[in-house]
RNA sequence: CGCGGGGUAGAGCAGCCAGGCAGCUCGCCAGGCUCAUAACCUGGAGGUCGUCGGUUCAAAUCCGACCCCCGCAA
């Protein structure tokens, strides 16, 4: 059996972790997660994922707060581990750690490397309008994403690709390769391929402020954003209502024929829709939220909001 | 004890601060008008005002406890 300690933190990671347990070739001797950190609206502390599913598996959790550490680095050694495979643990990984395990640390990527290292590759692919992108199985090595690639497979975008139905792509693609991966390249089968550097592409981590609409931009970048941008930080834009600022989340829409012809941001009602002019038309909301309601139609909103009509969003 | 908004007719909201007939827009039902409509007119049904308790002559409104939904933050 080829014994495995699995890093990783996220929803996203689970179904990697999951088949290696059920796999009888692999053992997964211990998990490694993010500490659990005080989260939702009453600060509880809440397991990560990988966590909880490694707990019903009956495995060992770490969840050190540092890998940078000597008596960390001593229970990793001890675990006599062939393979760490990390799925998006969260944390760089320290040189001293990578050259623990035997046959190195296989890292899953979500896109087709060298394009996209970095933090949040499948958000990027979805807002820059890409028709594919893939996941690489590789390893890691010091820097950024910048290890030899033991594997990769290519998943095609679809016009209405969002991050729930590109994870699902990348998971049903990505797990069976991970395994096949693993399984092959420690028969020797697989010789990693050093990246093309010259051919790389880094993405930069989303932030809160990415999520706010620039109305000056084209429908399409926007319209690309909202599917990319799910479901953090979202797609929301503010509105002034009589000196207080309401932050609207923007959770459907789409171009619109009707053009309203407006400065970009403001808003324009007609036959119970909700347009916005932005820089080359006008988008129509769908459905939306404004803070502290539950998501609506734009009909609804527009029945105890008619006072919308001719603002200007930002 | 992280900060904050909300629960009022099927939907979205106002009324609450300052207690005094339960409102608005839309939908629904019936009828009318029109060549015509996501149009217009007339009439109508639909509510334990989240729950429980307290104060009061009187509570959607004030006080207390609880339940539920949501935004932020992390």
């Amino acid at each position: 059996m080829i014994r495995i300690a699995f890093f990783g933190t996220p929803e996203f990671s689970v179904p990697f972790l999951t088949a290696l347990v059920d796999d009888p070739a692999f053992e997964v001797v211990a998990v490694v997660s993010q500490p659990d950190r005080p989260q939702g609206r009453n600060h509880e502390i809440v397991p990560t994922p990988v966590k909880s599913v490694a707990l019903d598996h009956q495995i060992p959790v770490l969840q050190p707060t540092t890998l940078r550490d000597e008596s960390v680095l001593a229970t990793l050694l001890a675990l006599n581990a062939d393979y760490f495979v990390v799925v998006a643990y969260g944390k760089i990984i320290p040189q001293a750690v990578l050259d623990v395990p035997r046959l190195g640390c296989v890292n899953v990527h979500p896109s087709l490397l060298p394009k996209y290292r970095g933090p949040s590759p499948m958000n990027w692919a979805i807002a820059e309008g890409d028709a594919k992108t893939g996941v690489t199985i590789m390893l890691l090595d010091a820097g950024m994403d910048t290890g030899p690639i033991l594997s990769q497979t290519s998943i095609g975008l679809d016009s209405d690709e969002t991050m729930d139905t590109l994870m699902a792509k990348a998971h049903e693609q990505g797990v069976p390769l991970l395994i096949d991966t693993l399984k092959r390249f420690a028969t020797g089968e697989i010789v990693p391929v050093a990246q093309n550097d010259e051919a790389a592409t880094m993405t930069k981590l989303l932030d809160r402020e990415d999520g706010r609409i620039d109305w000056t931009l084209p429908m399409e970048v926007i319209e690309r954003r909202l599917r990319a941008y799910q479901p953090w930080p979202g797609l929301w834009t503010v509105w002034m209502r009589n000196g207080v600022e309401t932050r609207i989340k923007i959770h459907s829409l789409q171009p619109s024929d009707f053009r309203a012809d407006l400065p970009p941001g403001t808003v324009s009602t007609k036959n119970s829709r909700l347009h916005v002019d932005c820089s080359d038309g006008t988008i129509e909301i769908l459905e939306l939220q404004p803070e502290g309601k539950p998501r609506m139609s734009a009909e609804a909103f527009l029945l105890g909001y008619s006072d919308v009509n001719g603002a200007m969003l930002g």
